[in-house]
DNA sequence: CAACAATACGGAACACTGTTCCGCTTGCCA
DNA sequence: TGGCAAGCGGAACAGTGTTCCGTATTGTTG
């Protein structure tokens, strides 16, 4: 279905300029805010360097997690791609595993705060974490499950589970005397079959 | 030294009456707003289930960390002598390890909130944290070596960086999908030596 | 027992968040 | 160009933590 505008599938009748426009400068003011600050800066500080109102803020991004998500979105993405390439290219599925999640581990501990709002059980961060399970929980699930069929890991662990625990691992990175990293490697050696 | 009142090392002149009574209801009202709504309980609700102003809070209660240590002090008082205990009665050392971090991990994953609470970078929890490390760092050092020695577990591994692991762990137990033991589990079978 | 000074209390007031709402402006289309 | 739907700004509201000071309570002293 070569779907042009013919097609009454068409629910987004294109916004207007400025909205456009507005969108992105918020997108560009919110990455920036997040990197000063974390992902909690306040909607105030954004809304200034957006140069725009709060309202807009609010309009275009209606809970905060819409604006993360929207920041974050193409980094989540290509993690997500990124679990059956590694899967075809590594030599086991383990490997593959441990790649993933240094990929994984990467991504959080470079944006602050993130991995707290994920498990933050604010409402306002309802949607981040499910747009989070949604997108990588079948990803690690199929990996683990490959994992587990080539008796490389036990086969009693769970990707949301995983995924979680790796998540926590990661809030507090930055902290010079704490190593997520290093924690998450102990976390996955634990996975092995003895 | 028995030291009775002649001595000149006593520089808290006794607090008056309603002080102390304040203090003990404050104390319980606080304990019994942590189960309800977790540490982060607003001040004015804690206030208004003891009776009395939120100045009275701070007063007695300067920071928000000041009340939780107190409010939990006994356990984690308890949680610290535990240690040397299992030590000298576990077979060995790794069992030692293993159940004094079980003791931890209970501990934590029922005081609903703490275990964020204790990462957060919040400077309302600062001291909470400083506790913490204080009282905890040491004992787990001492059972992390033990079992170093023994050649239970890689020695690499410290004593501040595990806990906070562990502590990272608990946080976002009392979600039925998520396990907080099992993973610590799985980071203490991590650091066994292959 | 009465008067006094030190101590402690209460809660209004302030600062800083997120969130909503509505009058005004702007872009788009006929 | 005129009209109007879409979009915008920011004042206003609500929920936090925190401070401050006039008032009340307590313990002590004459």
């Amino acid at each position: 279905m070569a779907d042009n505008d013919s097609g009454e599938a068409q629910p987004a009748p294109r916004k207007r300029a400025d909205a456009r426009r507005n969108e992105a400068t918020l997108l560009d003011a919110a990455a920036s805010a997040f990197v000063t600050s974390g992902v909690d800066a306040p909607v105030r500080d954004i809304a200034a360097r957006a140069g725009v109102g709060v309202g807009t803020i609010y309009r275009h991004f209606p809970t905060r997690a819409d604006l993360i998500v929207a920041v974050y979105r193409h980094q989540v993405e290509a993690c997500a791609q990124a679990g059956p390439t590694l899967l075809a290219t590594s030599s086991t599925p383990h490997a593959a595993l441990t790649q993933w999640i240094d990929l994984f581990v990467d991504f959080l501990v470079t944006k602050h705060g993130l991995a707290a709002a994920l498990q933050s059980d604010n409402t306002a961060f309802e949607s981040l974490h499910a747009y989070f399970i949604d997108r990588l929980v079948p990803v690690c699930a199929q990996l683990l499950d490959a994992a587990a069929t080539a008796a490389d890991i036990r086969p009693d662990v769970n990707a949301f589970e995983l995924l979680r625990a790796v998540g926590n691992l990661c809030i507090g990175a930055g902290d010079p005397r704490y190593d997520a990293r290093r924690m998450v490697g102990l976390l996955v050696a634990g996975l092995r079959l003895p």
